[in-house]
DNA sequence: TTATATTTGCAACACAATTGCATTTAATTG
DNA sequence: CAATTAAATGCAATTGTGTTGCAAATATAA
């Protein structure tokens, strides 16, 4: 399962399995911590920043207040990360979407700007919440 | 100055001129406390808090660690905002700067996705840090 | 099965942010 | 211009978040 040069524990076995089930749902902390019937704060803090450095989660950033992890790419790895893809926020749940079939748009830079890194956080209604939306009417 | 229904205080006028000195460059709490002689954070706190509501400043996302503010349009307003443009975050001075005059492309969104905000936070090389950097090479 | 290195869980700690409340200050009114 | 009122300030105390140190437990390798 995790060959990332990761050990394998109950513990993380847990964690990994919440974001297997929804691959492209971004969780936070606090979403773990509510699903999990017994926790240590500590320890899932740094199981998270072990995933993230062995290249199994990513950082999601989506513009709301919580930070949030998603599942990466097969092919991200410790020393590069993949995930340039939008993250979409839904104000109504207030799930957290990885959009990987979304391709960032390319933009011009003012001169003698270097660019390194994307992110591209979006917020709206979700299709789910939207399809609520709709049959309320 | 501030009629935007905020009471005219010296602290807030000390607090104000550092974004006025630099319209488009983005500022942390702690960013503001190293440029004040004497400060209280609680204060500081509050006054960032006043201003984001009042429509005077907005919160730059910028992929950084740190949350930090930026002078808002002149047609933002306690019911809306309108700082739709990108943050830039120099991976080397660490400046954050507002990009209004960069238009961020359309996209297209998975079915029944509503958009309804955007915010694009980019990092890299900036133009001053890239000067020096092919000066000095 | 034993040895070794990593992971875990607890306690203590450091820091960031918030709340309550008395005091001060800014705008308003006569 | 003085008195009034409402808002802003500053301090104390509190809450919450994230980190560090260390002993015990656990996973891998030999």
């Amino acid at each position: 399962m995790q060959r990332h040069h990761l050990r394998h524990t109950s513990f993380r076995e847990q964690v990994l399995l919440m974001f297997l089930e929804n691959p492209k749902i971004a969780l936070s902390q606090s979403n773990i911590e509510s699903s999990l019937e017994a926790f240590d704060r500590i320890t899932l803090y740094r199981t998270m920043k072990s995933f993230v450095s062995a290249g199994v989660l990513h950082k999601a950033i989506d513009g709301g207040e919580e930070l949030k992890y998603a599942l990466c790419h097969e092919d991200c790895n410790p020393s590069q990360h993949n995930d340039d893809h939008p993250h979409f926020l839904c104000q109504k749940c207030g799930s957290t979407y990885c959009l990987d079939d979304v391709h960032i748009p390319s933009f011009q830079l003012p001169d003698n700007y270097k660019l390194l890194d994307i992110q591209l956080a979006i917020s709206g209604i979700c299709d789910r919440c939207n399809v609520h939306l709709t049959c309320n009417l």
